[in-house]
DNA sequence: CTGTTAGCGCTTTCAC
DNA sequence: GTGAAAGCGCTAACAG
């Protein structure tokens, strides 16, 4: 088996009496070939099931319709959907995708660009891993860059800082004045863009949250849960999900009940926000549109930067704090 | 900007007087070149940046050092970690990964097939599509299968039916007799294995198990949490992580208690079981040596297939049924 | 309308 | 040890 070597050009012109040129130019409607012709050469071309060499195309055009995707890591929850979201944007325009991880690591980073540029790639998405920045110059083909709106030479993103603004916006409304904030990463930026904006309304509100910096992981949730003292928030917001998911599960051990003794709110909308009890308060961004405007940058369809909007879903996780006057007033502990 | 045309071998060749010939055998360490010249040319190489045509490379080798890596849906959570587990074991291997995706759809996975072996990749590893087959001898490199024991032409998966056994006898040790068997889409050879198992020992047990087919999704097992008689069953055993986690939220609402009212194990492992209020006993693969065999396969390093030993995780979704007496005897009702 | 020619950048005999 | 030559399969000019 597997001798479906497929068969060239060549053989398919020398087949039909004709040149290899004018089958080529048949077969991609370029050129001038007679309907005839062409019509014949496509039935002789599908009868031997040709199939264009990708290489040898690639070779002579100098493009490979091909793109590459650099994720962070593709093991964490957001990635895998916004890897579908350019997969989608990538097939309308007959791009394939090769997808490149780099594991949180900026060398890993760096030598999967260097590789997917000698792998011919027409032009790279790159969500950069925290604290790195990509030079969009040193790089031979277009790059669009998918991280926040503070981000040089970012070309498309979800608006973090106002998703941040939202969710302080809820919890300020909800009458919440002692909120702790479990931040994320220090050096990510879009951590950073989140936590501005939740920051920037808590103060204009007189309210000064208490910041805690760690990976935006499960497990670091987990940990924050069980080590702080909760008692002294009535309010958990966190820059990740999965920070706040592991919260949940921590603050739930010793029995803090969400939202009665403490509201929590995440960011992402992730899967994970519907299914943990009680339902996640958080953030959703619309990745097909990011996507979309990353693969039409790249395309060289627009050379606009875009910031696209993002949405608060409210659902059981927020709620008024304890003891909270309905109206006006306040009131001791 | 984006200038930077990278040098080829002759440019190289010509800077040092020499051919384009011993260049790219310096550089590959082949032929013989003396250890003077190699020193020279590697040291020219690196200066100008050179880095090897890729399309040039696959045309006159054939070999693209690429696979495809096809998956039913990438949005799924099972295989984002899947990918991953590939992508580690190709690039150990110094192959790069082209992904696709099926999208439940087994034309556009024949499609895909197509597509990526007219892109040139040197083999594919494929977890098709359920209810479709694939047939090796029909593409023209390697393809690894990864799907279950009961596929024609696997070549990796996990043992689901030894899995599903023993979930079955976790149950059945807990003393469960009325058991709901949430059993997943009819026609996926993996479902069907993991129920399989499943009903051969709970039947070998004077079990019988009522079985419910759907979609292998979160919300099809709301729906089921939702309009079933849940006093009818001690037990509940999904064929997937998604489906349990989907009833256990429904349950909840209905004010079944897990476990005390009606024990739940899900299959997979997701991250999900972990999150997920009580934690939820389930079934954990090796994804990584499932992929790193599909790799040693289509690089010819077996050509075994193999089938994977499978965990039980046993958390707090599952106990004894209300009533049940610890030794012995029956009750009724 | 169709054919001829000339490579894309690399590897691979084979001769020197 | 090193070089010359011959393509891999395709497409882009240009000539007929």
């Amino acid at each position: 088996m597997k001798e479906t070597r497929s068969s060239s050009i060549r053989e398919i012109a020398a087949g039909l009496g004709v040149s290899a040129a004018t089958v080529s130019n048949a077969l991609r409607g370029k050129g001038r070939v007679s309907p005839a012709m062409v019509r014949q050469i496509r039935a002789r071309a599908h009868e031997l099931g040709y199939v264009p060499d990708h290489a040898a195309r690639a070779l002579r055009t100098g493009k490979s319709n091909t793109i590459g995707l650099l994720v962070p890591n593709i093991g964490q929850p957001l990635f895998p959907a916004f890897a579908q979201a350019v997969e989608r944007a990538a097939r309308q325009r007959g791009l394939a995708v090769l997808i490149g991880d780099s594991r949180g690591d900026a060398r890993q980073q760096d030598f999967e660009i260097t590789n997917m540029i000698a792998r011919g790639v027409d032009a790279l998405v790159v969500i950069p891993t925290r604290g790195t920045t990509i030079a969009p110059q040193s790089v031979p083909v277009p790059v669009a860059v998918i991280d926040s709106a503070a981000t040089a030479g970012n070309v498309a993103a979800s608006d973090h800082r106002e998703g941040g603004r939202m969710i302080a916006r809820h919890l300020i409304d909800l009458g919440h004045e002692r909120v702790l904030l479990l931040a994320g990463p220090e050096n990510s930026l879009v951590a950073r863009e989140r936590v501005g904006g939740m920051c920037e309304l808590f103060r204009s509100a007189g309210i000064e949250p208490v910041l805690k910096h760690s990976d935006a992981t499960f497990e670091a949730g987990t940990a924050f849960g069980r080590a702080l003292d909760l008692h002294r928030f009535t309010a958990c917001a966190a820059a990740y999900d999965a920070l706040a998911v592991g919260f949940a599960v921590a603050a739930r051990e010793r029995g803090c009940a969400i939202p009665e003794d403490m509201s929590l709110t995440g960011f992402d909308d992730l899967m994970w926000a519907q299914i943990v009890s009680p339902s996640l308060t958080t953030i959703r961004q619309d990745l097909q549109a990011v996507a979309d405007h990353a693969l039409s940058f790249v395309a060289g369809e627009t050379d606009a930067s875009r910031i696209f909007p993002i949405d608060l879903v409210v659902r059981e996780s927020t709620a008024s704090p304890p003891a909270f006057p309905r109206k006006g007033g306040r009131h001791a502990e």
